[in-house]
Order: C-alpha cells, then structure tokens, then sequence
DNA sequence: CCAGACGTTGTT
DNA sequence: GTCTGG
DNA sequence: CCAGACGTTGTT
DNA sequence: GTCTGG
C-alpha cells in the first residue's frame, strides 16, 4: 500500500529531470506527505504542467468530503469495477510526483510497533505514481480536485517489507499513462516496479506523525 | 421498489 | 473498536 | 499510512 | 451516478 510518501527535490531540479512544464509557485520540498494534504500532480502529457490536488478521491457523486479519505489508494487488479474509480480510470488518470515512499513492516500477533522504512531510487531520482483524479464540488459551490495513489502487487525489493506496492511509472510509460489508449494498454503499465535501482532503509518512527514533515524523516536508522 | 454503499489494508 | 484528520 | 478522539452542557 | 441487498 501507499499512505505516505516524500517529493524533497526543489522545483527546477524536478522540472529538469522530469522534463515538466510550469511548477507551483508555492512549492516547498515534503518528507512526509499524508493523506488528504495536497500533492504535486500532472494531467496533460503535453505541456505537463503541474498542479496541487488533495490526496484522497471524492467521486463526482459524494455528499460529503469524508469519503475521499478512505480513497487514497486503488487497487490496479479493480479498477474496471470499482463505482469509485471506473470513471476516472477511462477518463481522469493523473502522474503523482514523488521521489520515495514509506511502507511499515508488521510483525502479526506481535505487540510491536511497526517499523517504518522508506523507498528511493539510486540518486534519489524522482519519478512517478500511476493515479486517478476527480472533481468535486462542495456544498458551497467550491470545486476540489483530488486523486487516488494506484496500488498492485509488491516487487520483490518491497515484498520484504509489505504485500503491496505503489504502481511506478518509468519515463517513457508515464505519459503513455496520461493518452487516451485501450484498457489492455493501460493494464500492462500497472505492474509491480521492475527496475533494480529501488532502495530502502529504516528510518524514525518520528514519521509516524504526519505533522512531523522535516528532513529527519528519510535518515537512516540503524536495524 | 428504496436504502445504503461506493475503499484498502491487515487481522481474526 | 472505529472513525476522522493530517 | 498513523495519531488521536470517541461527549454534552455551561461558563469564560 | 450506479450497483447491491433487502
């Protein structure tokens, strides 16, 4: 699964090695980025502009902003089905930007608390989530614009830590991602990441609270 | 027909 | 235990 | 994902 | 909006 993630390049050095068009005045560097926080996402694989959107899908149709909180991810394997995400998968798939993720190691039937590690590719390069977007307009006439992290199986570099995995997009298949194409296509870019560049290392369970956003969070901690 | 959910993960 | 907020 | 609340009334 | 359960 995927419910924190970090995107600590600055801005230019994203654009450049993303090959992006216009960044976020407002952009700041993230260690720590939770659910319903606003993410930096691209749309439109041609001008690649980027945008702010809240983390965690409101369908078109849902009364209540909550909803979008037990939204974060969507499971690659359902998409076509699920009310929730088969509209966005046809029509609204996003790129999250990111450049690692956290996954919590569990020990079942232990009273232990899990163990955080994070994710990176060599050089800490960033790179990009497979997601699905919607809009949503509130009660008071305000539109919100949010996304879904989508999930699949884990690789086996992540398998160690956790059964499931953010889907990673390499450079080229992401803006495939964002093309109108067949679901057939789609599908076979929603697989488990395959490069060999994946990193982990343990870090603080100071992470474990979203309010704690500060370098710290992805320095290595002794096992 | 209407009411209620619409999701993932992990644990039992 | 379960929901909400970040 | 984890942390933190989970409630009402009345008073400041 | 659309599907499922009753």
């Amino acid at each position: 699964m995927c419910g924190r993630f970090t995107m600590a390049l600055d801005a230019l050095e994203l654009q450049k090695e993303l090959e992006l068009g216009e960044m976020p005045l407002d952009w700041l560097p993230r260690f720590n980025i939770a659910p319903s926080q606003m993410v930096a996402v691209v749309i439109e694989p041609n001008k690649r502009d980027v945008s702010w959107m809240r983390w965690g899908l409101i369908p078109s149709w849902a009364k209540d902003i909550r909803i979008g909180s037990r939204m974060i991810n969507a499971r690659a394997e359902t998409l076509e089905v699920r009310p929730a995400f088969r509209r966005a998968y046809a029509q609204r798939r996003c790129l999250i930007l990111a450049d690692g993720f956290y996954e919590w190691k569990r020990n079942p039937g232990k009273k232990v608390p899990a163990i955080p590690y994070h994710f990176y590719l060599n050089g800490r390069k960033p790179f990009t989530f497979a997601g699905l977007w919607e809009f949503w307009k509130s009660p008071n006439d305000e539109e919100i614009k949010s996304c879904a992290i989508i999930t699949c199986a884990a690789n086996p570099a992540v398998a160690a830590v956790h059964e499931r995995m953010p889907v990673i997009l390499g450079r080229e298949d992401c803006w495939r991602w964002l093309e109108p194409r067949s679901t057939p296509e789609l599908a076979k870019l929603l697989q488990p990441y395959s490069g060999e560049d994946l990193s982990l290392h343990r870090v603080s369970k100071l992470i474990n609270r979203p309010e704690f956003d500060h370098p710290d969070c992805i320095l290595s901690q002794e096992e």
